[in-house]
DNA sequence: CTGAAAGCGCTTACAG
DNA sequence: CTGAAAGCGCTTACAG
């Protein structure tokens, strides 16, 4: 049977809100009493019921975190943040994802009241933001991380976006290539638009192709355009997926990486270094926009205020040989 | 304020516990009262807290899942096998890591008595193995995803990772190929071993380079046999991360993949259909495993024996361009 | 410094 | 078919 407080309250001839105390360090406790307290709490391994306890205090010591997918190739690394995070604050992390549209939202939903966990991390909350909404204003404390659009009601981390773009562009211009290629992500999203002003910012083209996060469609877009007859001396993708169908349409048609085409990625996921040649690629702080994610939250359970505007985290380019 | 069952009887002028039996479908309750019951809740749209609810009935519908690290390739798949099945039975997944070593494991044990979940998935336990049996022992339900060691006092999930190598073996002997060179993980690991083993009945070869599972040690290790002048005509790398390691190393000194020399992976992770050539690979089904575990222990909770050995999944060997 | 008692929001015999 | 009451394991005024 479970060890319960009142066991160790009877053990240690004590009260029970006295066990209480000593486990809170709440109040004045005689040291000797203390001591006892906290012998029989050893020796009986008594660890107080979370539950019992989230009751009686009104919160759970537990954060809930809801994402899209986890099987997304950056989702590691954001997970491992928040999860780190979370742990060393001594709360627990409940999972959801909504990987099956609106039903799972609708279970997500009930689950959100009845697991009363005290907040929220959400990675990007396409078709979860009107229930969000709901939540976030009927009291629940919410953080986003989103690099997808901008929803001021929320607190978020987001990533320089338009900056990535634009040092992606700056790397090549340097290089001095003239003719850019771009293949974006699907057009919906926030970022894919910030990334593309970012990089015309810095080296406007018309040569866009619209893509969608795909090895395929970024390997059919070169494919597809060689075939056409148009050139282009280097390609920034929207990000390593669909890079990655880039470099073997150009190795396929027997262009060379970087001498005659130079090729530049987003993310920085871990293919990216194994790629052939590694990937040149703006480095996306995953794992910091998770802890900084979980970091917001907590500070908020604790009371704290938090900043108004989204907290961002840099890019970072990285060059590797695809375009030195 | 939070919506509570007194609220809903108040409302709709009936007991806490008939309010209680109509959310339960326990027991028989008049039809027109059940109706307006439910009409009240979802009026006022009230959801029982789970806190409350755990407490009451002793169990807390939310399973734990432990994990060495979130950030490793074939993690997301796993993890996302077990979300999934364990939210379609509309428990809860609470989400621990262990990747600080003693002091996170000091903290979980700690947080699983107080969470209270049910019961706990574990992935690859290494040094974690004498808690969990302590925890086992006094009742926990666990259930081990362990491709690594077998530890028969817990119900498994594992995978054929003998018949995995002999599978590799078997393809490159079909191909003609006679000296491979064998690049393992770390020894300690079970699954090192079976894999080792498995290739060997295969294929007898004494040219085995201790590796680690990094990048950086499979391409070392071919660069070193090939600089010693030590021939061979294939190469089985125990994870396809050292797999990669070895086609740059094969690259850079010149050997052409397959011609020269053909290469075997083992994992299947995203990465193996980007590489250069794409990687021949032995296919872990890690998302079966995760929901193979996941069932595993949720009919455990539901009071269901559980199969006396461990549930085995079969490995696969999904043939690219780098060993035809 | 310490304890009795009420309360957190449910479920579950028990009685009718 | 329905309800009053006890109980789950804690915390927290309140009183001493």
């Amino acid at each position: 049977m479970r060890v319960t407080i009142a066991d160790v309250a009877r053990e240690a001839g004590v009260s029970k809100t006295t066990v209480s105390r000593v486990i809170n360090f709440k109040g004045e406790v005689d040291g000797s009493t203390a001591e006892r307290v906290r012998e029989v709490i050893a020796d009986l391994g008594y660890v107080p019921s979370s539950g019992a306890v989230g009751l009686a205090r009104g919160s759970s010591r537990t954060v809930g975190m809801l994402v899209p997918s986890l099987t997304w190739p950056w989702m590691g690394e954001v997970l491992q943040g928040v999860v780190d995070t979370v742990e060393a604050a001594d709360y627990g992390l409940l999972l959801f994802t909504c990987n099956r549209g609106s039903e799972s939202v609708e279970r997500f939903t009930t689950q959100v009241s009845a697991r009363a966990f005290d907040g929220l991390v959400v990675v990007e909350p396409e078709n979860t933001l009107d229930q969000l909404t709901v939540l976030h204003r009927s009291g629940l404390p919410i953080v986003l991380i989103d690099d997808r659009g901008h929803h001021p009601e929320f607190p978020s981390v987001v990533t320089t976006n338009h900056e990535g773009g634009a040092s992606a562009a700056r790397h090549l211009r340097a290089a001095g290539r003239t003719r850019p290629l771009v293949v974006t992500g699907p057009e919906h999203f926030g970022c894919v638009r910030e990334r593309l002003a970012g990089f015309r910012s810095v080296l406007p083209t018309e040569l866009v192709v619209d893509g969608d996060f795909t090895e395929r469609r970024g390997r059919l877009a070169v494919e597809e355009l060689l075939a056409s007859g148009v050139e282009f001396d280097s390609v920034f993708a929207h990000n390593d997926i669909s890079a990655a169908g880039v470099l073997r349409a150009l190795r396929a048609a027997g262009r060379r990486v970087p001498e005659d085409i130079a090729v530049v990625g987003f993310d920085d996921i871990p293919m990216a270094e194994h790629t052939e040649p590694p990937l040149t690629t703006v480095h996306q702080p995953t794992r910091q926009m998770g802890e900084a994610a979980a970091r917001l939250l907590l500070s908020r359970l604790g009371g704290t205020a938090v900043p108004d505007g989204p907290v961002v985290l840099p890019t970072e380019l990285v060059v590797r040989r695809s375009a030195p």
